[in-house]
DNA sequence: CGTGTTTGACCTGCGC
DNA sequence: GCGCAGGTCAAACACG
C-alpha cells in the first residue's frame, strides 16, 4: 500500500493559488467572513523575509464559524484542495514568495488551430483563456499568473505532478542556472515550471508556476516518472533512479494523508519565530505584528481539524482527508 | 518505443 | 534600431 501524502502543503498551496485566481466563486458565494485568518495573514505579511498577499488565503476556510457550513457547501468549500479533481497546483514543502495573476485576455492574434483542439476539455478561466491564445513564444509580462514558491531540496521531489524539462538557462546575476519546465501529463496543458536554486539561501530553491493545469492530476505512471527524474536529474544515476522508482512502486496505492491547517499554521508560525533576530521556540503567546497568536488562537484552528475530520461531508469527497499526520 | 534530459539556436520583450 | 536577457524550440541522446 502506498501512501500519498497530500500534505499541509498541498491545503495551503492549493488554497492559496485558487483562492486568489478568481477561480474560487463557490466560496466566495458563501459569503464567509474571514477575520481570524485574514488577521493572521495580515501580521504574516508584514514579514520581512516572506511576502505573504492575504488574498492569497481568500479561499481558506473560516476556522471560527465552521458549524454553519451544510455538506453542499463543506464540499463545495473543500473540491480546490483535494488534487483528484483540481487543476491546481500540488506543491511540496515551500514558502509563498509571491503571486500576482495577470490578465492575459488582452488583445492578441488568433492562435494556431491544432492548440485549440488540443485544450477543448479546460474549465478554469484562466486556462480557458489561454486556450485560445497559445503563440509560439509567449509575452514576458502580463501573460499568466504566476506562483513563486521557495523549497528546500526535499520540497523539490514532492511535487506530483509531471514536469518534463524542456530548457535551461544561466540567470545574469546568479550563479545557477533556472532550469524550465512544462507539465507532461496533457498535450495541451500550459502549465509552466522554472525551477532555480537561490543564491542568497544555500540549499533553498526558487519554483516559479505559471499558467494553470487544464486537467486533473496525472497518472501515477506519469507522476512517477516525472518525480523520480526530478529527483535524479542526472542520467548518470541510473542506479539511484531505479532505486527511487522501486521505492515508490513498493508503497502501491495509498490512502491520503492530509495534514491538519492547524499544523500548518504552527509550523509556519514557528518558522517565522525562528528568523526573529532572538530565534527560539513557538510560544503559545507570541505576537507578530500586534497580532497575538494566543491559546485562543491555536483552539481555534484545532477546532477547525475537529470538524473536518468528522465532518459526515467527508464521506461525499473524492478524496478522504482520512488523518491527520 | 515511450518518456525524459541536454543543449545550442532561435524568438521576443524591453531598455537604451 | 540595436543589443541584451529571458523563454522556448527541437534535435540528439539516455534510459527502462
Amino acid at each position: 500500500m502506498s501512501e500519498l501524502v497530500a500534505d499541509m502543503e498541498d491545503w495551503s498551496l492549493q488554497a492559496i493559488v485558487r483562492g486568489s485566481s478568481g477561480d474560487f466563486g463557490k466560496i466566495d458565494d458563501m459569503d464567509m467572513e474571514m477575520d481570524g485568518p485574514d488577521s493572521f495573514l495580515d501580521a504574516l505579511a508584514t514579514n520581512h523575509h516572506h511576502r505573504f498577499d492575504r488574498d492569497l488565503y481568500a479561499g481558506f476556510p473560516d476556522i471560527f464559524e465552521s458549524s454553519t457550513c451544510s455538506s453542499d457547501e463543506l464540499e463545495d468549500l473543500y473540491k480546490p484542495f483535494y488534487p483528484a479533481t483540481t487543476s491546481s497546483l500540488s506543491l511540496p514543502d515551500q514558502t509563498i514568495l509571491d503571486f500576482q495573476e495577470q490578465n492575459i485576455a488582452e488583445d492578441k492574434p488568433l492562435p494556431p488551430s491544432h492548440d485549440q483542439s488540443d485544450q477543448s476539455s479546460v474549465t478554469s478561466p484562466v486556462a480557458s483563456a489561454t486556450a485560445v491564445y497559445t503563440p509560439k513564444y509567449k509575452k514576458r509580462k502580463n501573460q499568466h499568473k504566476r506562483v513563486v514558491i521557495q523549497v528546500s531540496a526535499e520540497g523539490l521531489s514532492s511535487d506530483m505532478w509531471a514536469w518534463r524539462k524542456y530548457g535551461q538557462k544561466p540567470i545574469k546575476g546568479s550563479p545557477y542556472p533556472r532550469s524550465y519546465y512544462r507539465c507532461s501529463s496533457s498535450k495541451g496543458c500550459l502549465a509552466r515550471k522554472q525551477v532555480e536554486q537561490s543564491c542568497t539561501e544555500p540549499g533553498m530553491f526558487i519554483i516559479t508556476y505559471t499558467a494553470e493545469h487544464s486537467h486533473s492530476q496525472p497518472t501515477r505512471r506519469n507522476s512517477l516518472a516525472g518525480t523520480v527524474r526530478q529527483k535524479f536529474p542526472s542520467p548518470k544515476s541510473p542506479n539511484s533512479r531505479a532505486a527511487a522508482v522501486k521505492s515508490e512502486k513498493s508503497k502501491g496505492e495509498m490512502d491520503v494523508v492530509v495534514v491538519p491547517p492547524s499544523r500548518l499554521i504552527k509550523e509556519e508560525i514557528s518558522n517565522e519565530v525562528k528568523q526573529q533576530p532572538c530565534g527560539g521556540e513557538l510560544n503559545n503567546d507570541y505576537m507578530m505584528s500586534d497580532f497575538v497568536f494566543n491559546e485562543d488562537f491555536f483552539s481555534g484552528l484545532e477546532e477547525f481539524d475537529e470538524f473536518v475530520s468528522h465532518s459526515s461531508a467527508q464521506q461525499q469527497f473524492p478524496v478522504r482527508p482520512c488523518s491527520w499526520v
